[in-house]
DNA sequence: ATTTTTTTATTGAACGTTCAATCAATAACG
DNA sequence: CGTTATTGATTGAACGTTCAATAAAAAAAT
């Protein structure tokens, strides 16, 4: 069986079962036996390619994220107006992407957050996330109010995003990204007229 | 040492240094060593007591949504107006009450709530808290708007609070009560003063 | 008022299980 | 033939639970 090149193949393989092994049985339970049967190779493969458990757990985080922060750049990419508006639905919608929402990423995502309080490493990649999720919202709201008023609606509609993941991931037939986005898009709607009327 | 009627005091004992386990090392290292450790007590008490570790986790996660429904029904009790702006104000400000911020709880939460999404046992406690949440802001919505402005209001409002809560936990410093409990404030009279202006 | 018995509370060592990591052995490719 | 890829048995550490032993308190007996 063994050919050459097999690393990039092996690791998404491996990350991809992570996310499987994850949603099957949760964080605690993901044992590299699990994961490894999920993948169809064996235990000892993932200390060669991720130097261990923690390495591979750190890498599924990191493509979560990346996944995310890729859905949201390709929906500002092909915005065709520049309003702060367009920004700010395309940066909800890229939040509810299908790859996001779908199987077993929200689980996946909910369990590295709870797991990263307490692994700094996991926690570093989260805070970089969240920054970069209240950077963006915040720099879109400042261009059409006070930079009060824009860090209170970020961190609004930042609470509103992540509070709509939280309850679909525990919703057992999972989150409903039709309705999520609907609330968030309100939401945001909401906060855009509440300043401009108070212009 | 031994005494009669031990058992309510022993409890308590170990919900509460369970909250401290989880605060210092997460769940997935609260192990039943650690926790009789902060009690001050052996490992065996907890499979006396609460029939092994599993049942004092539920334990312990039963008296913080009991803490949390507390302290909601408290303010709700002591509102000297009936409109249903105060008592949502109240459902929020019972939400974000000292109790419940913090310390050891606000990490606890975010721990039990991702792991609840595997253990049908938690998972029910969960979804009866977040049932009660719901109903209890709809019932007030539904006071001034139509059923399906209540239902998107309510969504929206328990995602804030929950949004808050995730991001709070996740803060190095722990939640700005405060700020939190501003945000929401500040969603709910937006919420309000939306379908004022429809009616 | 003392002694004995019973009950309640608690300990901590032992046990069996489970896990991640290791590594010598093996197999296919260049 | 050497390199790369993979296996799976083994190892040692860590965990939750159990249980015989112990000690204090309460109750009963003297």
């Amino acid at each position: 069986m063994p050919k050459v090149g097999m690393e990039p193949i092996r690791r998404q393989q491996l990350i991809k079962a992570t996310m499987a092994a994850i949603d099957e049985v949760g964080l605690a339970d993901a044992t590299v036996a699990r994961i490894a049967r999920h993948a169809g190779v064996s235990a000892g493969i993932i200390s060669h390619y991720f130097g261990g458990k923690d390495g591979l757990l750190e890498a599924t985080m990191r493509q979560i994220l990346s996944d995310l922060g890729d859905a949201v750049a390709a929906r500002r990419r092909a915005l065709v107006d520049d309003s702060p508006r367009s920004h700010l639905r395309a940066i909800i919608e890229g939040n509810f992407d299908r790859s996001q929402v779908t199987g077993p990423v929200a689980k996946t995502w909910l369990d590295f957050w709870a797991s990263s309080m307490h692994r700094p490493q996991l926690s570093r990649l989260q805070q970089v996330n969240d920054r970069r999720l209240y950077s963006n919202l915040c720099a879109q709201f400042r261009r059409v109010m006070a930079r009060d008023e824009a860090r209170q609606a970020s961190r609004t509609l930042a609470a509103v995003i992540d509070g709509l993941w939280l309850r679909g991931a525990l919703t057992p037939g999972g989150l409903d990204a039709d309705s999520a986005r609907r609330t968030a898009l309100d939401t945001l709607d909401q906060l855009l007229a509440a300043t401009a009327t108070t212009d």
